[in-house]
Formats: structure tokens, sequence, C-alpha cells
DNA sequence: TATGAATGAGGCTTCATTCAT
DNA sequence: AATGAATGAAGCCTCATTCAT
């Protein structure tokens, strides 16, 4: 009955459980996954109690983390399939995940060390990753912008990849567009000749 | 090389220090930076004040590990750059960078853990390393084999990158080649035309 | 009964409270001393903050929940003791305690735990049960059903000790049945011969 | 190859171990199982960690103690079987279960609370301890000193009862014996009049 | 007055490091 | 020099209680 406007009660556990996502985000990339609770807690300006309360464990609170970086990323991936023409959008898109990876190498380590939890939890998500990685990537293929060789575990692996060496190189655009432009170079079809 | 008397009682002590790091480097590779000092000297055969002996913290095997490993890399790639035409030592040596971090990609993270301590300590290393990448990397350019714009950290960001690709995708050699068909694609100088 | 106006705001507070004592003595008695407040008060249908408006501690409610049973063992003690025959409302009413603590052993517990508190709150209504107690055993002597030399103490040992007894046995009403014989023939007065 | 004398090593870890039990015991006992491991660490004399050295888990311990606590019984209650008349022995071994019990009416909870887990540890134990009570139980039922209708089950309940009384008591030497003797009569067989 | 989110002290347990043997 | 038991700081998480809505 009463709608429009949240409701009173839940704006502030809404807001909390928001900043306390944010925070971790900021706080896991800067500092690693080893930062305690208390920590990510006392930067969320909450007490550790209220991170329980909303993240059962801290690994949930990763998973959690993670999962609305993806969130995002498909969202935006799959309007950038929309809007333009296959291969401008499989490499616009292959930027924008590298960009938004930035400085989350350490997430990566999270699905080794975390494992089989974390995966399960970003399950489904990981289909709509997938699906709109596959439609990009064939896209290109198909307008003979991309190794036709080439299947989503090389372009996830290549995402990866290209990420790390970002992370390897730290803050330097220029050097990072140079290399984008030996993993595009590689990426599309060899030569006919040789 | 081992210039005078062998002193006998070091002798089970230099034996110990070889087993401890030998048995480091695979047990932190498989397991990764979480097992317990004591885990790794049980894996070795010696109670954990032998390990604290030889290694005055975890980090200090850790980076003795690392340093070992470098050394290797170095002497072996220093024969690469001997032995072949600069072109063929170049690649050679990226694909040999890249096979021997294969499954060690945490090691990564503990530059970023450990952070300055580890470096400091591999320290005058990385010079050599440095200076065996550049002459790797001019003599390859040279020889108009790979992009004239690429400098050595371009080249460190892309075996990193490279390797972070390949532990991504696991143990599939075939795509393993794949990877290494885009990334050397890459590499080489672009096409004049456009 | 109600002498005058009903307070409606009242109506509802007194509610959620004999249903908090309700559930509680329920969730007690079957899960232990150990459930959260949060569970009693999720299963008593209301908030937290409503148990503790009512209650202002755990302990409390513990002790409210023994009060209450307390007053109707009385209660009932006493009808009986009224009722029957000296020695009949004996026995009898040594069933009834019996069986109205089953199940409730760590209900004792809590008179470790919670210790003096507990007590102090009975205060006034363990007058009273040591009183119905003195009365239904000195009517048992004199009539001759019940051993000369045992006091109230040694009576509520006994009570607690044939619980705990039926607690140790589990739900089987035969050997209940064959505890009880042995307790009340221990009770009787010794034969003279021996 | 070294006989005779203990290890020099494991001569502390042996009396840490045996003092942790031995504190562990009072101190559950005195103070029930609330006791946070960091006291009882600090009663026997120890870090935190070498309690944790010595049992894996707070229940652990706890079973230790138990376990340890029913050996002795069952050894000296076996010794007794052996040593006397059935009946002698029945009553004697009653009374030594419930005298050596003093004070840990709270173990008693640890079966409900700790459960399974205590009782697979136990397991074998249990089975040596009903067989001694059995033994006991039907020798003196032969020797026509106790109700034919009671079985092992209504024989430990009757022990965990009485316990249960004198725990009730409190250190009251004279009114423990009138319990014992009130349940003593109760064990005899019914006289064969009524 | 009821609600349930927030709090934070405190519990159990781990593990790098030290030290007696 | 080697051993492994001991140490204790620190981490994650729980839960009785408080407080804003």
């Amino acid at each position: 009955m009463n709608e429009g406007r949240t409701r009173p009660l839940r704006a502030d556990a809404a807001r909390n459980r928001a900043r306390l996502l944010d925070v971790a985000a900021e706080v896991f990339t800067e500092r690693g996954l080893g930062v305690t609770t208390e920590e990510i807690a006392r930067a969320a300006g909450v007490g550790v109690g209220t991170l329980f309360r909303h993240f059962p464990t801290k690994e949930a609170l990763l998973q959690a983390v993670l999962v609305r970086r993806m969130e995002r990323l498909v969202a935006d991936g799959t309007e950038l399939a929309e809007r333009e023409q296959p291969a401008e959008a499989f490499f616009a898109a292959f930027r924008l995940v590298v960009d938004r990876s930035a400085g989350k190498e350490e997430f990566a380590r999270a699905l080794a060390s975390a494992g089989i939890d974390v995966h399960a939890g970003l399950g489904e998500l990981s289909g709509a990753v997938r699906e709109l990685l596959e439609r990009l990537l064939t896209g290109a293929q198909r307008a003979g912008a991309v190794r036709p060789e080439l299947g989503v575990p090389e372009l996830i692996a290549l995402l990866v990849g290209t990420n790390a060496s970002m992370e390897q190189l730290g803050p330097d655009p220029a050097a990072h567009e140079r290399i984008f432009q030996v993993v595009f170079a590689g990426l599309r079809p060899a030569p006919a000749d040789r």
C-alpha cells in the first residue's frame, strides 16, 4: 500500500550494505584479500556485526563484490554489443573489461583460493558473461576481424592476461595503449602469406 | 667451483637448505602462499626449527625461492641469447620465461603482498634480468622482428600477462599455443599499410 | 475479573508477553539454554526488541519461565494436598513434579550457570514451594508412609534426581514406572527388622 | 631402542598434557562448560596454543577428560567386581560411581550438547562400561539383592539420578547417606507380601 | 510500543616465530 | 645444528543488548 518511497527502516540498512560493498571493493583492491573484516567494517563506518549481518562470511562479501562487478560489466558489454558494429563492439568490450578490472587482479586469486564456492555463487552470472563473450567473439570473427581459431576460453585467458599486463605496468596510459596494440594486432587474423 | 675443503658439518645443513628450497618451490606453487611453515618443513622432512634456522622468515624463504628461479632463468636466457639468432633467441626466451613461470602465478602476488621487501632482496638480480631482457629485446628489434616502440617494461608486462593467460587456461597445450601465436603475432611490427 | 476499562494498548503487550513465555519455555526445553534471543523472538513472532522490552535480560526471561512453571506446580500441588489423603497426596505430587519437569532438566543447569540471580528472583516463590513440600512430606510421614528421617532438602534432591533419571532414560513409560517403583519403595520406612 | 627412561623431549609435553587434563577436569567441574579455553590454559600455566596443540578442539578436551574419568571408573569398578561378593560389589560400585561423579553433573550435559561426537569418542569405552555394569547388576540380581526387573538402562538412570540428587544437596555427607539409603532400599527386591 | 539493524566484547582457533632439549 | 613443543597475537564470527525509525 505504501507505494513510491522506500521504506524508512530499510533505508539505512540498504545504505550500509551498499557502503560495505563499495568500501570492500576498494579496500580489497587496494590492500589485497588479506584485509581484516574489522578494517573493512571500520572503513565503511560500521561495526563488524553489521558487516556479518549483511554478509555471513568474509568470502560471501568478496563474492558479492565480484558479482556486482560482473553484473555491471555484463550490462555495459551488452549495451556495447547492441550499439556497435561487431568488430568495434568486440574491441571496445575488450578494453572495457580490462579497464574495469584495473587494480582488481587479486580478485582472480579469489577464484583459486575461495575456489568452488565463489564460482558457485557466480554460477548463473558466469553463464551470462560467457554468452555475452561468445556473442561478441563470434560476431567479430564473422566480420573477419578476429582469428577464427580462438574460442571463448582463449578470449577469457587473453582478457585476464592483458589485465595482468596492465597491473604489472602500473598507471601509464601510453604503455597500456602499446599493450592493447600488441594484443589487438595479435587477435586479428594472421596474414595469408607465411 | 667449491674452492677448498668441505666443512663436514655444513654438508647436512646445505642439503637441508636445498631440500627446503626445492620443497618450498613445489608446495608454494601447488598449494598457494597460504601453506603453513609447518607443512613446508614436514614436506621437506625437517622440523620447523630447521626451516627458521635457514630462513629467518617465511617471506625470506619465498624470496629465496624466487631468487633461485630467476637465477636459473637468467642463466638459461643468457645461453639462449648467445646461441641463437636475435629473433629466434627472443621468441624462444619468451616461451622459456612463460613456461618456467607456469603454475607460479601466485608468486607474482608475493610482490603485492610482501611488496617492497621481496623486491629489495631481488635487487641485484633484477638488474641482471633487466639487462638480459633488454639485450634480447633490442636484438630482436634491430632484426626487425619486434615492434620498435616496445620497451623492457612492456616486455615484462607481456610476459606476466601471457603467463596469467596460461594460468587461466589450465593445462591445455593446444590452447597455450594459440595464445603464444596471438602474442607473437602482436609483437611483430605492424604492417606498413594502415 | 478485569476491574474496569481495558487499556487497549496493553492488550497486545500482554499477549506478547504470554506468547514469549510460552515459546521460550518450549524452545529452552527443546533446544537448550543456548538458543539465541533472536530465535526465541522469531519463534514468538516478535522482534528481539520486543523480547527485551518485556524481559530486560535473557536470564530474566529464563527466570520468568521458571517462576511460571513453579507457580503452576505449587497451585496443582496445593490442590492435591487438599483433595487427597496425605500418603496419596505425597506420592501423586512426587509424580506430578517429576512429570512436569520432564524435558526441562537443563533448567536445573540455569541454577548453576545463572546461579544466585535466578534463585533471588524465585525467592518468595521458593518459600511457597518449600511450604507445600513440607506440608506434603510431614503429612505422609505422620501417616507412616515415608521414612521419618527425611527432610525437605532430601525430598527436593530426590525429585531432582528422579527427574534426571527420567531424562537419562528417554521416553520409555514402562522404564519410568520402574524407576518410580524403586524410588517410592525406597521412600517408605525401612522394615523394622534389619 | 632407547628403553627405560622417558624421552626427555616428550617429558614436558606429557606433563603439560596431563596438567591440562587435570586442570580442565577441575575447572569444567567447578565453573561449568562455559569456561573459556583461555582460562583453562591459564589455569594450567600454558598458552592457548599449547592447549590446542594437545586437543584440537575445546570439545576434544572435554571428551578426553570424560574418557579418562570413565577409564578410571571402569578400572576401579572391575577391581571391585573381582574382589567382593556380588551384592557387596554392586552397592560399593554404585557408591563409587556416584561419588566419582560428584560435582561433574554438568558433564552429563556434554552428552546432550556435544552429543554424537562425544559419544563417538567414548565409543569403545562405553562398551566396557556397559559390560561392567551388566556384570555387577546380574551378579547382584542372582544373589537376590536387587530387583530382577531392572536392566542396565535403569541402573544407569538411577546412577545419573542419584548423582543429580547429591549435586542438588550440596556437600552434606549425612544427607548423602540418607539418599543412598533410600535408593539402596528401593533397589532391593520388593517384599513378597503386597 | 514494536521492529530489526547496529553494536562490539568476547569466544574459538590458527600459525609464524621462539626456545628448551 | 636439529627438533618440535610452546607461545600469543590476531583473525573470523556470534550473540546479548541497545537504539534509531
